[in-house]
DNA sequence: GTATTTTGCTAGTTTATCTAGTGAACTTGA
DNA sequence: TCAAGTTCACTAGATAAACTAGCAAAATAC
């Protein structure tokens, strides 16, 4: 069990510093979440979808609602519900795919980015003040770190 | 609105990829909480409340209905059926509150425990395995990093 | 050109959440 | 001191959101 595992060095020990500090983090973000789901009055799985929906704005991906589903791990039948309530609350639309007549690619709406923001923005402003007085080296690292990070536990 | 803060520095382009960092690897560990809930066969919050009892554990702090509530933002109502769940499920306990007669304390059961990092313990390898090369002052500077932003998304 | 797979959808059912309200235990203040 | 207000977990019944099963249309494989 992993759990057994047991540092045998002062290098061991960080590391595994450094996994209490991110499952910590994980336990945060999780409150963060919550948090915004009441502020916003919407539902865990509607607001995980709009935040799905930001980040692939910005890496410019494409989602349909296969993604969703993939994503959230539920099924296309409580994908379509959840777009049907989105869509019907003016948080996304559904547009045609551009060459699978089949598929549909769901945008957010401008409202929906402003909403988002409007809540997510004082973390943001939070996160940013926490950022700034490391030095570009050392944000190097962390950036660095919490890429492999993300690639290791949700590969590409 | 924070989106359109606009970076004047190269220091203020480093703090933005950090600030992009910490949003993927929020959205990796969404899926990656989304495949436990899958693999476990359990439902998200019933998942989500296993990952709090598990930090808590670990810092040491007793956990009450009232504060999984909170951390989830669901209602009292809610957490009660939530913990006839895992109660039945032999996921977790209620024991008395040792001050308060009113209130209860929520306990893990090693069946739990197991089965939990069962499912997390390869993440745990991952995440060990992305930790390990970096030296220790690195380290050092990433956990505290996640450790201040901990606390200012969700102040303690 | 037919067969299989993929995609998003509908219908009906089950599960999980909510609101409203309760009694018991704790806390506060006159 | 003890009455009033608050907090805690819970129940009942209503509402919301998930599931399974199955479908037609489009894409892909054979």
């Amino acid at each position: 069990m992993a759990e057994r595992w047991m540092p045998a060095s002062d290098h061991d020990m960080v590391v595994m510093r450094t996994l209490h500090a991110i499952r910590a983090l994980s336990d945060a973000m999780d409150r963060m979440h919550g948090g915004m789901k009441g502020d916003m009055g919407m539902n865990i799985t509607d607001l995980a979808t709009l935040r799905m929906l930001i980040i692939r704005e910005q890496r410019e991906q494409a989602v349909s609602p296969h993604d969703i589903a993939e994503h959230l791990r539920i099924s296309s039948a409580s994908t379509t519900k959840l777009l049907d309530r989105l869509v019907a609350s003016g948080y996304v639309t559904r547009q045609p795919h551009p060459s699978d007549r089949r598929s549909r690619v769901v945008e957010l709406t401008d409202r929906s980015r402003q909403e988002f923001f409007a809540h997510f923005g004082e973390y943001l402003r939070l996160m940013r003040q926490v950022a700034t007085p490391y030095s570009q080296e050392e944000l190097q690292v962390i950036s660095q770190f919490m890429g492999e990070l993300s690639e290791a536990i949700d590969p590409a």
